[in-house]
DNA sequence: GTTCGCCGTCAAGAAAGCGTCAAGATCACG
DNA sequence: CGTGATCTTGACGCTTTCTTGACGGCGAAC
């Protein structure tokens, strides 16, 4: 059954909306502020989140940035504030919609539908295995070929996650840097040089001569898997 | 670069996201009604489309239908209606996102990085094969006819790319510079000569007797494939 | 046969991109 | 409030790539 959680304080909202989403089939979690539903969401994974963006506890775009650190399921945001930056912040820090308060039960029902349509229903084999390191993209951890566990810090993480799920393929500077830092920095290709070298020092056998996170120069960078 | 379709009728809309979004580096058509855009949608298959629910020949949902017979590239619905159902058909027709008129510009282009955001990359990789190369353009590489492969610079790239797109057909000069450089660089026919000389030393045979990449005196280029 | 336009080639200087380093700035945590 | 980890930011050499101008070959027009 496809699970959906919900993170709001407006009781008679969850009330509703915990109502409309079980009639309509759906494993309902409910968490009134942004913690709680964080650990919810990390107990047990949900297939949808809704976020409304005025939390008690923390900012509603807080929710979907850490949501977005390591889960891909659709967000909705939901928000009483109508002002187009609102809108702009949620969506660029990784919101799949933005739904303005007050809406119809019709409307939001027709949304999460569209959000699930388009998921990708494959959760692929999440472990990438090289002769040089083992990145297991369940439990979030890097094995180097000696054993010991390789400690990358968060954006080396994000920045290695995304090239390894696209093997062989080449992303794009621009995509990279949209994926990880937003759309405002698409042109601080500073940062990719300095954490693709941290993250280059990490993991290769020798850091200087890249054997598995290669340049294309002008374009962007790939992840090259074992033949 | 990201194509961008956008069907809608009101000219003045039309003009004001054409300067938006080519602004952001997107490549955009226009299409003022369904059965046009439908028929640019086939003849180039964009990376999104954006369609008006109040056309002059057809609704807007019976565009997006037809869009979804085969394309899943995202769509994005815009409409000056703002009754429940109407979005709730158009999401379940398949589109994307529902944005109501009026609305900002700058919402609008966050909507759109979230829908392209998630879209599959998987897409499929169409890849171009001669005796002589192998042009992948899903990881965007080129494999020469003895297994190495050939290292070439976003120019030489990018140039090959719009060749190998259109095998057998004529690209114009002016075509060409305008889509590598941009519109002011109409006339510096010597990039294409130079670049051009640089692709056919890393790819063909006999460079100096080019097999595959074939000038046309006074016109353009052209690729031609094997047989 | 000459002239003209167009093309391919070459080479040198200019520009841009890359990896690296190190010094602040920022943040999380105790 | 201090500490350590992480991220940002700027600077630096180095390499690759692009631009730019010049040259000669070739064919068509005259």
């Amino acid at each position: 059954m496809t699970h959906i959680l919900v993170i709001d304080d407006d009781r008679q909202l969850l009330r509703a909306l915990r109502i409309a989403l079980t009639a309509r089939d759906y494993a309902v979690t409910l968490a009134q502020d942004g913690t709680t539903g964080l650990a919810a969401a990390q107990r047990t994974p949900p297939d949808l989140t809704i976020v409304d963006l005025g939390l008690p506890d923390m900012d509603g775009v807080a929710v979907v940035q850490a949501l977005r650190g390591w889960a891909t399921a659709p967000i909705i945001v939901l928000s009483a504030r109508h002002t187009e930056q609102a809108k702009i912040d949620a969506l660029d820090a990784g919101a799949d919609d933005y739904v303005t308060k007050p809406f119809g039960v019709g409307e939001l029902l027709a949304r999460i539908r569209a959000a699930l349509r388009r998921a990708t229903p494959t959760e692929q084999a999440p472990v990438i295995a090289t002769a040089a390191f083992t990145v297991d993209l369940g439990t979030k951890r890097v094995t180097l070929a000696d054993g010991t566990e390789a400690r990358l810090t968060p954006t080396e993480w994000h920045l290695l996650e995304i090239l390894v799920r696209n093997p062989d393929r080449l992303i794009t500077q621009k995509y990279l840097l949209q994926e990880i830092w937003g759309p405002r920095y698409e042109r601080e290709t500073n940062y990719l040089r300095v954490h693709m070298g941290n993250l280059r020092r990490k993991l290769e056998p020798d850091p200087s001569q890249p054997r598995y996170l290669r340049t294309d120069p002008g374009l962007g960078y790939r992840f090259m898997p074992d033949e």
